[in-house]
DNA sequence: CAGTATCCAAAAGGATACTG
DNA sequence: CAGTATCCTTTTGGATACTG
């Protein structure tokens, strides 16, 4: 975890951005589409969500499918790594909802 | 977690520096000194090692205890909230750790 | 619908030097 | 030892308007 050739830090350095855990989250329950995304996430804009969702794609957290038809149908879904990944955030998320009173702010 | 007011937004924002989660597993074991800190994780700068432990302790994942000595003993230590963010975050190290093939960079 | 383009402000990161 | 101070570059985020 410490070494700066762990998978890892990949890992955490893509999951560190505002959004990306978030878009994950939204992900777990199934493919969506970009606007269906864009509403869960609530306030995100669409070129920062355009941009999560590209990185999130390149490392292979998620895939992109474009169903021709007009006006373009687009699905996001989550991959083998990106559902690895949902899984630790979860638990996470779950944890929080027990203790919010540990919550400082 | 989508919902703006969730906790759990904070608690990703904090977690969403480049070494924040990276923090959080070093302290794992146990209560760690400033250089100590900075040295397992390889590659930091004072400064921002600064800020990130600052803020991890402002949201209440870390306390900071300074022994009075010269030259002063600084150590910093999880809080409950830090040993629950930890656990999903060492599953997360885990999990990749056991599917690097899985990664793209 | 699913983005792109543009502009801007703020935050984060990094190197290095210095101090109580 | 445990930071601060300084300077600078890169990244991120956000609002808004526009397009195939």
């Amino acid at each position: 975890m410490y070494a700066v050739l762990c998978p890892c830090r990949d890992v955490l350095d893509v999951l560190a951005g505002k959004w990306s855990a978030l878009v994950i989250g939204a992900l777990e329950s199934g493919p969506q589409r970009f606007g269906v995304v864009q509403k869960r996430l609530e306030g995100v804009s669409p070129k920062v969500l355009t941009r999560t969702l590209r990185r999130l794609e390149e490392y292979g957290f998620v895939t992109c499918t474009v169903f021709p038809a007009v006006p373009a149908r687009v699905e996001y879904e989550l991959t083998d790594l990106g559902r690895g990944a949902a899984g630790p955030l979860a638990q996470l998320r779950e944890w929080v909802e027990g203790h919010v009173d540990l919550m400082r702010r």
